[in-house]
DNA sequence: CTCCTTAATCAAATTATTTTGATTTATTAA
DNA sequence: TTAATAAATCAAAATAATTTGATTAAGGAG
């Protein structure tokens, strides 16, 4: 009787999810700030604003669309957000090659 | 003497490519062009309009960012294009896992 | 409480991408 | 040659994403 997938998600579903989680890799700024949290394991806005030359609220922007499309975890502690790579949802998406590039040793 | 790396491509090279690349798979409709090729395994423009219903130069559009980013190859025959999908390229960028969400089979 | 730090949010301006419809180019057939 | 088909390109309009600088909110320290 139900004719509708088992699954949750449809097709379209599927790509509108990938379509948002690629348009958060398709920008080199936010490539650059994933790789620099990586290598810095966890980092805060203000470390990124120091090391990536950015002001803060382009930073937030940039992290929000990361953190939407579920690339980054964020922990905070007291005024400071902690963000991490969510290195699960990478290999989800990316080849390892490209993990390796991205995010090395992550 | 040379500081450079070796490599012909630095980092900022690779992220901007990439960023390139990621850009053209992070819209709905481009990753349901790559899927209609691959369940045809080659398909001309004009087959394209019809089972996705998009006019003419909006294919043409978009079939040239996933040329660019190098996803699919094209091949003219007469005033033919036939595209197929750049399955390498797609390897290189994409988990599996993915790959079988977005062209399965090829 | 007041001051200071961190970071999120907001609105306006800027820039980039996409859509639209028309035109152009190239090829084939009559 | 002329007409017809396929697809690329173009310019203008419409949408969407990004940047900027300022404001707001939430904690901690004195």
């Amino acid at each position: 009787m139900n004719v509708r997938p088992l699954s949750a998600e449809t097709e379209k579903d599927a790509f509108e999810n990938l379509a948002l989680q690629y348009k958060a890799l398709a920008d080199p700024k936010r490539l650059e700030i994933l790789n620099t949290i990586c290598r810095k394991n966890s980092a805060c806005v203000c470390d990124l604003t120091e090391v990536l030359d950015l002001p803060q609220s382009k930073l937030s922007y940039h992290l929000k669309i990361l953190l939407n499309a579920r690339l980054l975890n964020k922990e905070t502690k007291g005024t400071w957000s902690f963000y991490s790579i969510n290195q699960k949802e990478m290999n989800r998406l990316i080849s390892n090659q490209i993990c390796n590039v991205i995010t090395p040793s992550c």
